[in-house]
DNA sequence: TAGAGAGGCACC
DNA sequence: AAACGGTGCCTCTCTA
């Protein structure tokens, strides 16, 4: 016992210096300050406030559910850094560090984070900093990386993540072992990675390490990579506005989308049991696991079935149209089986599996992630790939009470976008007249409305007739027809192609009227006209979120789905709040309008189909 | 046991 | 001259 510590307070421990970790990056060293008493709490308020003009900051939490925060979910460490010196603060000790943290985050000019709206979210959720407050002065070095090179490293590119811009921009042992102390960890601690968060101890060093890093790491990729974003996107005001995009997105994060329980588990019972009635036809039939392709081969060859089509690597394929084809009862139970197991888990186990207590379900939405900046929503709600055709899925989610659903979606957007920015004078007369635009290229062509629609959007994607032949079904003779006919009837989209296929292959880049650099791969020069269209029409969905939350209407918004909206409105005002909300969607790009149709529901999303459907 | 690759399928 | 663009998720299989 020391310090004679015995009447009634605890021993008073009494420490001279906080814990440092030292590391280096490339032979320089930084260090890692670790604040395990309130006396360290002295040092860190001190280098905050010696470096509040441009602090970065991460937090450690115990799982990726922030909305859990009355479940479970907490920020267990946060750390604060500059380019060699970091703090890490274990807010889950106490509430003196939780208040230095506060106070911290609130006294700071500037932040820079990587993917900083997750922190965003805890730092609201836990720390009970509204996120209106820190997001006008965060920087996100996640959407810096996307402005510099958008390009995953599958695509070699520098890739999104931390770890990987870290490999490419500061120093790829420093990204391997920062990587690999949390595995480490996992192996250590016997879990596996994704169990490791709310169970590493504390004082952990390599734990510490890691935490400690992130903060170093963000703000050189900062440093780097803002000098490194074109002139152009700055000139254009890009920057700013895809921070505040990303703030938005982020509150629809946060709102949710309430699910429908009963309806959920009903029909995710339901896919149960036609799963196992179809797997055991197929078992009957002599495959006992539908998802493993070389059983199928094994059983459709065995009974003299002849497989043509190959898959991209060369291998025999038994997808739905090969199966579809072969037509017996195996390949139909297989066909059967599959589609119950995919859509119960895809859609309704992962939607059930995710509800909180509130009873909502959130989609993480990426703002910025595809190469032409398309947003990517996955998690709880992969909106993006529900099922289009039926209201199957949709019906899960509802409105809240009171309101109903109401759908928002840009009619044409990408047509529109090629005929504006091309300036096609029959392509732009065609949508200002209301004529049918496949129509006029399958006349041009002499061939069906089908080959003439095909054509419209194949060419949109960059494909040639191979591919409207494959997509649509339509003959080779007829696709080649319809193909020379579309470059004929729209001179000006085949100059604009072609303006946008020299830019790419002189610079490797092509630049979007936002000021947005997209690479084109040299191989794939031909992309470039999609990638201009696609990334367009992102920016028109990107600046409605923008424009309807100056107009302070994103409470309503539930999801952003590529060129549509789906917005909660109560009841008695849908109408209204629908119309303002399209005429605010609504964007006339050089004089062509894209215009926005409402559908009003019911209080269910799927509702907007089945009237819609009853309609027609 | 985790990760990666591949196949397949849901979409705009 | 022609060239199918962009995603996420589930499952199986092989490898380290």
């Amino acid at each position: 016992m020391r310090g004679g510590g015995r009447c009634g307070r605890p021993p008073r421990v009494r420490r001279t210096r906080i814990r440092v970790i030292d590391y280096p990056i490339k032979g320089q060293p930084v260090r890692i300050h670790v604040v395990e008493a309130e006396a360290d709490l002295i040092g860190f308020r001190s280098f905050i406030l010696a470096n509040q003009q441009l602090l970065a900051h991460d937090s450690e939490t115990t799982g990726l559910d922030w909305w859990n925060a009355r479940r479970g979910f907490r920020a267990r460490l946060w750390q604060f850094g500059n380019d060699r010196e970091a703090f890490v603060v274990p807010v889950e000790s106490g509430q003196a560090f939780e208040d230095a943290v506060r106070w911290a985050l609130k006294t700071a000019h500037r932040l820079i984070a990587h993917n900083g709206t997750y922190d965003l979210h805890v730092a609201e959720a836990c720390l009970g900093i509204p996120m209106e407050e820190l997001a006008p002065k965060s920087w996100d070095t996640k959407l810096l990386a996307h402005l510099v090179d958008p390009r995953a490293v599958k695509e070699s590119g520098p890739g999104l993540k931390l770890e990987e811009l870290t490999k490419h921009y500061i120093c790829e042992v420093v990204a391997a072992e920062v990587k690999g102390s949390m595995a480490a960890i996992a192996k250590e601690l016997a879990v596996k990675k994704d169990e490791v968060w709310p169970l590493v101890p504390i004082d952990h060093h390599g734990y510490l390490l890691y935490a400690g890093m992130d903060p170093i790491l963000a703000f050189r990729l900062y440093m780097i990579l803002k000098s490194r974003v074109p002139v152009r996107s700055w000139k254009r005001g890009l920057v700013s506005w895809e921070h505040r995009l990303a703030h938005i997105t982020a509150k629809i994060e946060r709102t949710g989308y309430l699910l429908d329980r009963e309806y959920a588990e009903a029909k995710a019972a339901e896919l149960a049991r036609q799963q196992v009635t179809w797997e055991e036809a197929a078992r009957r039939e002599g495959v006992d696991n539908v998802n493993a392709n070389a059983q199928i081969i094994t059983a459709l060859q065995g009974r003299g079935v002849k497989l043509t089509k190959k898959t991209k690597k060369g291998n025999i394929c038994v997808d739905d149209e090969v199966l579809s084809a072969v037509g017996i009862p195996l390949t139909e139970a297989i066909i059967q089986a599959k589609k119950a197991k995919k859509w119960k888990a895809t859609w309704f186990d992962r939607a059930l599996a995710s509800q909180d207590a509130e009873g909502r379900v959130r989609a993480s939405i990426n703002s910025c992630q595809a190469r032409t900046a398309r947003m990517t929503i996955s998690g709880a709600i992969a909106a993006q790939t529900l099922p289009a055709g039926d209201s199957y899925v949709r019906h899960c989610f509802l409105a809240e009470p009171g309101h109903v659903t109401v759908s928002s979606d840009y009619g044409n957007m990408e047509l529109r976008v090629l005929a504006a920015f091309s300036g096609d004078p029959t392509m732009i007369d065609a949508f200002q007249r209301g004529l049918d635009l496949h129509q006029i290229t399958a006349d041009a062509a002499g061939v069906a409305r089908k080959a003439g629609k095909g054509t419209n959007f194949t060419v949109c994607f960059g494909g040639g007739w191979r591919a409207i032949v494959e997509q649509y079904g339509v003959s080779e003779a007829e696709a080649k027809k319809a193909v020379k006919a579309f470059w004929e009837t729209y001179p000006g989209v085949k100059r604009f192609a072609d303006r946008l296929q020299r830019e790419a292959r002189r610079t490797g880049y092509i630049y979007t009227g936002t000021g947005r650099r997209i690479p084109v791969d040299r191989d794939r020069i031909y992309a470039a006209l999609n990638y201009f269209i696609q990334s367009t029409s992102r920016d028109i969905t990107a600046r409605a979120l923008i424009e309807l939350d100056r107009h302070g209407y994103t409470e309503f918004v539930r999801l952003p789905i590529h060129d549509e909206l789906v917005f909660s409105f109560p009841r008695e005002r849908a109408t209204e709040l629908s119309e303002t909300t399209a005429r605010i969607m609504e964007m006339t790009v050089r004089g062509l309008l894209i215009p926005v149709d409402a559908e009003i529901g019911e209080q269910s999303w799927g509702s907007v189909l089945d009237l819609e459907a009853s309609k027609h």
